[in-house]
DNA sequence: AAATAGCGCTTTTTT
DNA sequence: AGCGCTATTT
């Protein structure tokens, strides 16, 4: 067995050590809180624990992963592989897959994102004859998250005399009826977003005692990662599960909660000693990330709270360098400015690219950077943005296994009745939605009844919508005998997605014919990887069948990112991200940038003291991130929503002691002219339009017609349907397929 | 039905 | 500036 105490000091040990029973250890910036956690882990599983009895909640999958594989290689043993171990989101729902039945949802239930759950919204708020903009779809799903974070069902909200008030205040008395609406129509498409993954967890475990305790018997030993981060609900469930064995580890670090905006709670960190009067607390305070200089400047600044935990971080590492400033004049010359240091430290002291990164408050600062380090030759890859299963054409396809997996998705079936283009449109679909509301039924089932009851849907479009059923049902039936990667390929290809996409021929149409492809590609290596142990016994699991795209569903919806092959093989670029999306993670060197007032600060949390100091919370966990070297950038001019704004440097910068800033240098470097129109790029001509006068005459179409569309070309009519300014056609052109056309509108000359 | 032109709004983000 | 949604055009 591995001696795995000798990479530990004093009180990470102990941290380690102490299994049974309440633990709070809160652990600085780069004090090996990780390690902390996967040696508990290891050391568990070395005591004799079931791996299956353990249950580690993280905050990302990244995080889940980076520790599930560390433990494995630090446990020799593979059964360390049935730890439960993920996100919050992640381990409940596998939880009420299984459970879930018993609140009247079946296995199969899809989650929604929070694209699905604003475009709901957006339908009921639009029932309801209220105004879209000042109902905010985004702003709806803030309170509606707010309230389930807090455990507050829509009637109670309602009854709430306090939150009443704030939107009456706010003037959007309705956010209760919507929320009770939205949640009705959760329930009837058999569909749960985020917050309720959590919050139906939360109702199992309060109403059915048995299956609390059965959980609370497999749980034996329970760990939470970034404890300062969880919500009130995340909270009472730990509270629920732990309550028997009390063998409970959270860890944390008070100066790096910085997601208060979406409900975080730090109360969690201080409720912990009223709950668990007898805990033992830790204090990891000694840094091995960062240099003497770093370490100092953080800590000054986080001294400016007033709100935090007494800790003294100190390191014994090195002083290392000094703080660099860089001051520009514009975000242009912030940028350049940024590439040509990151270009000198490269060359100078013969750096990987990865070692590498840029962090700023905002995405969309992203820009001026990506531009001068593109012109100076230097990769890089920037995170965030629009994540994988976000972008449209992904989203279409799994919307296509959605409805394989359960047709009452309101929100899939939607996204794919007319994608590809089949004619069915906005009009008819109004009245499905009208018909479903009025009779409590999903879509799908009242699409299912059209034979019974038209809606005054002309017979061209039944029979549309009757090929539509049969197809997705002829997937369905495919699920059980075609695993996940063969069914996929076929939804592809006989849907018509691909070729759909393949038309497109701009770089944007080709990316997303690729990202189809590489979606496929990570299909295929879930159907070749083996199941996750058995969600009762914990045991690996003996069932050898095909893995099936409902269990790839199941899986890949509580995922945002799926990193392409290519960035797989090449990992050495500058990393540019957000702050936020920085934590947990180090760089040797590090460039904070956009450090201007009302930027980072942003605008919008100078409101209050709190908001304020969680700003000052995001700055610390920026300049926490470097190992070596630090370089703070600000901008005295910088374009804002398509204007030149001037800006001063941001006050966290003062709040750094000077003595760790190296010479103020003043920089001068000609950002060069703004790029202007050559004579060469003059607009373009506008286009004659072509008028022969020689239009197609509406009755005169007919089925095996040939005529030639402005846009589309040359084509053979196949279908005509509707009468008089209603006539529709369905034209299959050489070049662009098969299209639906108001012959009221195109207008089509007869190439007889 | 499908394409396009114009209007308005802009944090952070993971699940 | 840049994207998404609505209104308008074809």
């Amino acid at each position: 067995m591995k001696d795995i105490f000798k990479d530990l000091n004093e009180e990470q040990k102990k941290a380690v050590e102490c299994t049974d029973g309440p633990v709070m250890v809160i652990a600085g910036a780069g004090s090996g809180k990780t390690r902390v956690l996967t040696y508990r882990v290891a050391h568990l599983v070395q005591k004799g624990v079931e791996p299956f009895q353990i249950l580690a909640l993280t905050f990302t999958n990244r995080a889940a992963n980076e520790m599930k594989e560390r433990i494995i290689s630090l446990v020799e043993n593979q059964d360390a592989k049935n730890v439960w171990m993920g996100t919050f989101h992640s381990v409940f729902a596998r939880l009420l897959r299984v459970d879930g039945h018993l609140l009247g949802f079946p296995s199969t239930f899809t989650i929604y994102d929070n694209d699905d759950s604003k475009s709901l919204l957006k339908t009921i708020i639009k029932e309801l004859g209220l105004d879209i903009k000042i109902y905010n779809s985004s702003y709806v799903l803030h309170r509606i998250s707010m309230a389930k974070s807090n455990l507050i069902t829509a009637p109670e909200y309602l009854e709430d005399s306090e939150l009443q008030t704030y939107d009456r205040h706010s003037q959007k008395p309705q956010i209760g009826q919507i929320y009770s609406i939205y949640q009705n129509r959760l329930f009837k498409a058999s569909a749960m977003d985020f917050d309720d993954l959590l919050f139906f967890t939360n109702v199992l475990l309060r109403d059915f005692p048995d299956v609390l305790l059965k959980y609370q018997n497999r749980f034996r030993y329970i760990l939470v990662d970034e404890y300062q981060d969880t919500n009130y609900s995340q909270y009472i469930i730990v509270k629920r599960l732990a309550a028997r064995f009390e063998n409970l580890c959270v860890v944390g670090d008070d100066a790096q909660s910085i997601y208060g905006f979406r409900g975080a709670n730090i109360q969690n960190i201080f409720n912990f000693k009223k709950d668990y009067p007898d805990f033992q607390l830790f204090k990891l305070e000694q840094n091995y990330r960062s240099t003497k200089t770093i370490v100092s400047a953080a800590n000054t600044v986080i001294q400016n709270n007033k709100e935090q935990i007494f800790k003294e971080i100190w390191t014994d590492n090195e002083e290392g360098s000094l703080i660099s400033l860089l001051k520009a004049a514009s975000d242009t010359e912030e940028g350049i400015l940024v590439a040509h240091s990151i270009f000198e430290n490269k060359m100078n002291k013969q750096l990987e690219n990865s070692a590498f990164a840029i962090l700023y408050r905002t995405n969309a600062q992203s820009r001026s950077f990506e531009e001068s380090l593109r012109k100076l030759n230097i990769p890089y890859r920037i995170y965030g943005g629009l994540s994988f299963y976000r972008r449209k054409e992904i989203k279409d396809l799994i919307s296509y296994f959605r409805m394989v997996v359960n047709p009452s998705d309101r929100e899939a079936l939607l996204r794919i009745i007319n994608y590809p283009a089949r004619g069915i449109g906005d009009t008819t679909m109004e009245k499905i939605e009208v018909a479903a509301g009025q009779q409590d039924q999903s879509l799908w089932e009242v699409m299912n009844q059209l034979h019974q009851n038209s809606l005054g849907i002309n017979s061209g479009i039944l029979h549309r919508i009757d090929d539509f059923i049969t197809k997705i049902n002829s997937f369905r039936v495919q699920l059980k005998n075609r695993n996940a990667f063969e069914l996929a390929e076929h939804i592809v290809f006989s849907t018509g997605i691909l070729k759909d996409l393949q038309e497109d021929q701009t770089p944007e149409g080709i990316s997303r014919a690729e990202n189809i492809q590489e979606l496929l590609n990570a299909i295929r290596d879930f159907v070749d990887s083996p199941r996750p142990a058995n969600e009762e016994t914990g045991e690996l699991s003996e069932d050898q069948s095909p893995r099936s795209l409902d269990e790839f569903l199941g899986e890949v919806s509580l995922l945002t990112d799926l990193e392409p092959e290519e960035e797989k093989k090449d990992k050495n670029k500058v990393t540019l991200m957000t702050v936020h999306s920085a934590k947990g993670l180090e760089f040797p060197y590090v460039y904070v940038v956009g450090l201007e007032e009302n930027l980072f600060p942003s605008y919008l949390s100078m409101n209050s003291r709190a908001e304020l100091e969680e700003e000052r919370r995001l700055f610390y966990v920026a300049i926490t991130r470097a190992r070596q070297k630090l370089t703070l950038a600000y901008a005295m001019n910088r374009y804002k929503w398509g204007n030149l704004t001037m800006s001063q440097p941001s006050r966290f910068v003062d709040e750094i002691d000077q003595v760790c800033f190296d010479l103020p240098k003043k920089v001068k470097m000609n950002p060069g002219p703004a790029k202007k129109l050559t004579p060469m790029d003059s607009p373009e001509k506008p286009r004659p339009i072509i008028d022969t006068g020689d239009y197609l005459d509406i009755s005169s179409i007919q089925i095996g017609t040939m005529v030639e569309h402005q846009r589309f070309g040359k084509g053979k009519v196949l279908a005509v349907e509707g009468a008089g300014p209603n006539k529709k056609a369905t034209v299959h052109f050489s070049e662009a397929g098969n299209k639906q056309l108001l012959l009221r509108f195109a207008k089509l000359r007869i190439i007889e």
